[in-house]
DNA sequence: AGACGCGTTTGATCTGTGTCAACGCTGCAT
DNA sequence: ATGCAGCGTTGACACAGATCAAACGCGTCT
């Protein structure tokens, strides 16, 4: 089925498109032209009401590789639609210490976390060269008020971000390192596949150290799974570039509790 | 200073004041009488507002200890806002492991996670003996597109759960056993003193193995944690009951570093 | 009063992952 | 070409926390 041979594995380094070089702003968004509209927030809009999205998310923003597109503690006035690229959210402790919370892709929301504050409380940071469209949340939440069906799909996208904190609050509470590779790995494969890119074989934007740091374990640990992995030829790695070889063996390591739950065999 | 000698740690046991042995739903409730307006959904609306919600937030439930609010996979339909009790939110993998996502006290909000797939994605199940505000979900959405004011704070508690969620991830993703926990006490406490209760003294409602399902450890690991503050004579332990001797120490534990991170000294 | 059960504490030992260190690969700059 | 810097891999060893096991405290039931 996968007859997909090198189907560009997410957009490819031709810096989006356009020549002019616009440091920002300046650009036109446009929900109702935007191929993402089945997975952002346009999703289950009708065409006219896309079409009033329009005028709400009025500018995009480049964000080269390595750019912040906000940082912690800044005052919270939009939340962002990926237009292209890929993003890490990360918080930094007082201590030094700081943590990957999430990786974002084309079609994903960030900002969300700024809403309860009115301000950022972590870091966005573009992991390749990027673009995202505009969301000034207060005209957000003005056509929210007048089109019940935005407003609910905005409820929906909110929420499966609270979903997906839980899995990964499982993940870091219960699995094993490569319980958590296995997931993480599945996890992309996924969203890429829903993006219309190969589920089986894609690049890695950030570095084993930024995977560690979300998955909590160190960059060593990371590496050697990696490494077990490709022993055991569930996958092919290639510095950055991943091959899925065995998709069941992956979800296996999943499913397959390693640590027999002792408190079954008993009476 | 903490002249609190034996403020109610929490709502006695008084089965929440009713005789009446009513099962459920003919409850009315009413924000406009609550006196957890300050941190529940009311906040920040005017009198009058607070009266629009009364004809939403119609029915209270009770639920009793070891009973589920809602459980995993049960269609969606309303959100809860605790009136008085206890609960913790788990979830459950295929393989049996479970991991608690959190715990929730008077005037938090339950069942957010159930909006985006229209099915919960967890089991909330009760403390200690609880009552929750029933909030019809349809009925929120088409009050909040009238009330700017009610769907701006909604957002704002939704987005409090997905900061929540990122320390979390913080704490099991970077911290260790002993900080962990102290995060821990440091939290409830301050949940607590939000509520008018004492800061420093404190029932709690979970077992140590809960703690430690919340937490990423094992009951034992919780148990020795414990033991060690007692012993350093930063808390006082006894069953469930918590007394918090050196404050000041709790937050050290989380601010001191106690892995120097290498990278800072090499130029 | 005694017995049972559940939750908790404490000790002894094991192990997965962290830590420290060396080396290799790749791409960029000189 | 050559050197350098950043990232990745691999190995040896250390340690925090898991696991296994025993005993205790407290409440409930008979």
């Amino acid at each position: 089925m996968t007859q997909i041979k090198r189907v560009s594995e997410c957009p490819p380094g031709d810096d989006l498109g356009n020549v002019v070089p616009l440091t920002a702003h300046s650009l036109k968004a446009a929900c109702s032209q935007c191929n993402l509209q089945e997975l952002c927030l346009p999703l289950g809009l009708s065409e006219a009401e896309i079409q009033r999205l329009d005028s709400l998310v009025s500018t995009r923003r480049k964000v080269k590789r390595g750019q912040h597109l906000y940082r912690t503690g800044v005052p919270f006035e939009a939340i962002y639609a990926i237009k292209a690229g890929f993003f890490k959210t990360d918080v930094l402790m007082e201590d030094g210490r700081d943590q990957v919370t999430g990786f974002q892709m084309a079609g994903e929301i960030l900002g969300m976390d700024g809403i309860s504050l009115e301000s950022h409380t972590c870091n966005a940071v573009a992991l390749e060269d990027s673009e995202v469209c505009v969301i000034p949340f207060a005209q957000l939440e003005q056509l929210s008020s007048e089109m019940r069906t935005l407003q609910h799909h905005f409820h929906k996208v909110m929420s499966r971000e609270i979903v997906r904190d839980q899995s990964v609050m499982m993940l870091l509470g219960t699995m094993r390192a490569e319980e958590r590779l296995a997931a993480f790995l599945l996890n992309l494969s996924q969203r890429f596949t829903a993006r219309g890119y190969s589920a089986a074989e894609f690049h890695l934007r950030m570095t084993r150290e930024e995977i560690g740091s979300y998955l909590g374990l160190k960059l060593e640990t990371v590496s050697r799974a990696f490494s077990r992995f490709q022993e055991e030829g569930f996958i092919a790695v290639q510095q950055k570039h991943i091959r899925i070889l065995d998709l069941a063996a992956l979800k296996a390591l999943l499913t397959h509790t390693p640590l027999p739950t002792p408190h079954s065999s008993h009476g």
